[in-house]
DNA sequence: AAAAACAAAAGTGTATACACATTTCCGGCT
DNA sequence: AGCCGGAAATGTGTATACACTTTTGTTTTT
């Protein structure tokens, strides 16, 4: 079981709709996507059910699958999860951290950098979301970080529905101020930090946004 | 699509798996389980899929479904994972709880203690389970309670796999306790009873207990 | 001309078919 | 007797077929 294609066609699709290649509400159409990915639409059907488990997309009987359009209220509670367990991720995190991971956190901080200064809104976003995965991932906790990884995606569904342009750059500087207080082992300033990043992030949202709508075959090109 | 006859299948299936009426490493055949449930394989696929999504089946490749045998290392981690949410969360009820959520949470708990008298080890596992949903659930956030009822099936599979038997009775005194917390509103004590509640209920698993294997057609009846 | 009704087209939901991989079982070999 | 090898059987992976629902477009009616 467990096909490698239907994994691909997930990660294609996952791949679209957080980079906003694919707007929210866009419907995804089973015999055109298969002849996109040149399967049939059994593998279309699995990767679909997936993706409506992780949330990006929702099925509706009988009508079909659309890229999922995440409430206020919804985006609201995904925040509020995050920042329940971040902050208490960023405060374990201090008390296991070695020199190593520090490295690795502010290579990380570097590349976001980098990302942003070459303007690349795609980069951008996935190595901002990744940031926080990436420090779940030096706990060495796979079920933390997996965790967090689907809300993380999810937030990437919302943040590029409502976020306006100059938060990317707050949020680098925020991420590099968490690691100085990683480095300097204050646990209290790092899930303080953490919890205001988290809250900054929430009400940078514009959350009267509009969204147009899109086709599939432009998308995914 | 979101068949509901595959959502009948996946309830069944997380119903026999976290009753441990099929026990971990028992083989899920499709098409055993297709005649049992009087439909075609494609919508046991479908099932399966989604429970391996939500870590309580095993897809290996051209091998078929397993019933999941988490390791001591990953019921660890979800643990790490639901202390961290969890004490979070209860710092948070605290924080807007209402007279109708202590009683909603009193009667739960009076539940708890009738399945424990009444030997009633599948609904009482249930119910203790439940308990961290139904505080969830409280808040009024949908995104945690759908979550944390996803961490709690994987350890009650966990709980299943490793539990001693006298720990039920150790976890409903503690509910009690946390319950009281809340209704004081103290935010400290709601907070540090719901870390040691988690830590006691992860310190009393026996990591070094053997399963035996299982029949599909015993475990549905 | 607008609305209702019907027919055609397109799309989803489930079952079945078939190719291929894995397991099982049996006979030959050491 | 035990082990290796190969055919039969079992089971998974993907494609296709078909029933039924929704959508669309056209015609008819008011």
């Amino acid at each position: 079981m467990e096909s490698s294609s239907t994994h691909l066609i997930v990660q294609a699709l996952t791949k679209a709709i957080v980079e906003h290649r694919l707007h929210p509400g866009s419907k995804l159409a089973e015999q055109k996507l298969a002849d996109h990915f040149g399967v049939s639409r059994t593998l279309v059907r699995q990767a679909l059910l997936q993706l409506s488990q992780h949330q990006l997309v929702t099925l509706e009987p009988a009508r079909g699958a659309f890229v999922a359009a995440p409430s206020v209220t919804e985006a609201r509670q995904v925040f509020t999860v995050r920042r329940m367990l971040e902050s208490e991720m960023a405060r374990a995190f201090v008390r296991q951290v070695t020199p190593a991971g520090i490295k690795a956190l502010k290579e990380h901080v570097a590349r976001e950098k980098r990302a942003i200064e070459q303007q690349d809104a795609p980069g951008r976003t996935e190595l901002l979301g990744d940031f926080h995965v990436r420090i779940a991932e030096l706990m060495g906790n796979q079920v933390l970080a997996q965790l967090l990884g689907q809300l993380i995606s999810r937030c990437a569904l919302i943040t590029l529905m409502y976020q306006t342009p100059r938060a990317a750059v707050h949020s680098h500087a925020e991420h590099a101020e968490i690691v100085r207080a990683f480095a300097a082992r204050d646990e209290k300033l790092a899930l303080r930090l953490m919890n205001e990043h988290l809250l900054h992030v929430e009400e940078n949202l514009a959350f009267d946004r509009k969204i147009p709508s899109n086709d599939i075959s432009m998308a995914l090109s």
